[in-house]
DNA sequence: TGTATACTCTACTAAGTTAGTAGGAATAGT
DNA sequence: ACTATTCCTACTAACTTAGTAGAGTATACA
């Protein structure tokens, strides 16, 4: 795993509407300057989360873009496959790979394997919601802190 | 992580120079023909792993590449970071990371810090000692199942 | 001392990826 | 009709990857 611009951006847009899920839809403009991503650049990230069934649009005045499903029923490996593709350090880690001469027997692929697996299984099982509280209880403790 | 064709054949020309520790220098040529790297540029993933102190080098008639450690002491990780770089997914996972804003309350951070984390627990523990064995064995099987 | 053998060093290149920029077309609400 | 917004296509500079090319340097051995 390897994170580009693309995936950051996405990641900050897509926790950036969690939170303002159930309300208006927000612009692309806004969006990019909350989370500091050059506007032109920041719309094409949208139009592939959009691609990934995550985001959807609402074009014309008062549009912008929202969550099209719970912020509890995205993980942020679902929006790291979609932006940074595959997450497997190398291809032969997936199945049916025939690429290899003896995938069976080579000693790499088993470590290739596990660290495919912990990864995984980390960021698959993080959804938005919990990143949504972690967020929520920062602000409280800033708050009380002042 | 992300393997390139670099890594892939550091990696297996360290198992194969582990294959012949305690024996003769093996030359660049007979390594890239038994692994099946292009000649000239697999020479120079030999320089990085010498520069990264891996393996040695005896120059002229006889000469060739030899580890410069028992296998045991060599590990994955060692050789991912010498050829790929840092194995974090983005460089605020570092310590002493100056160019955030607020390093402290990102929760993206965590999940990297994690994903980080998973991964070096991996490829720091497998040594080449540890795949030589693999190897092994797996040429008993091979024999016996004839 | 010569010579074959092997490592060493510098430079170049084609293709692909990353991180943008640019400009306009389509659409929806007032 | 006007304005705000998404949508679409194309272009580009810098960097990385996976090599290629060719000359230079050290060593063992006859």
């Amino acid at each position: 795993m390897k994170l580009t611009y693309k995936g950051d951006y996405a990641l900050k847009a897509v926790l950036d509407l969690a939170l303002h899920y159930g309300q208006e839809p927000v612009t692309s403009h806004d969006l990019a300057k909350r989370i500091d991503a050059p506007a032109k650049f920041f719309e094409q990230v949208l139009t592939e989360l959009k691609k990934g069934g995550i985001i959807e649009s609402r074009r014309g005045n008062e549009g912008g873009y929202l969550l099209s499903k719970s912020p509890s029923k995205i993980t942020v490996g679902d929006i790291i496959r979609i932006i940074e593709g595959p997450i497997e350090p190398i291809a032969c880690v997936k199945e049916n790979y025939a690429n290899c001469t003896d995938v069976n027997r080579c000693v790499f692929r088993n470590i290739w394997q596990k660290v495919y697996q912990a990864t995984s299984d980390i960021i698959d099982h993080v959804t938005f919601e919990d990143l949504m509280a972690q967020v929520k209880g920062q602000q409280q403790i800033a708050t009380y802190s002042i």
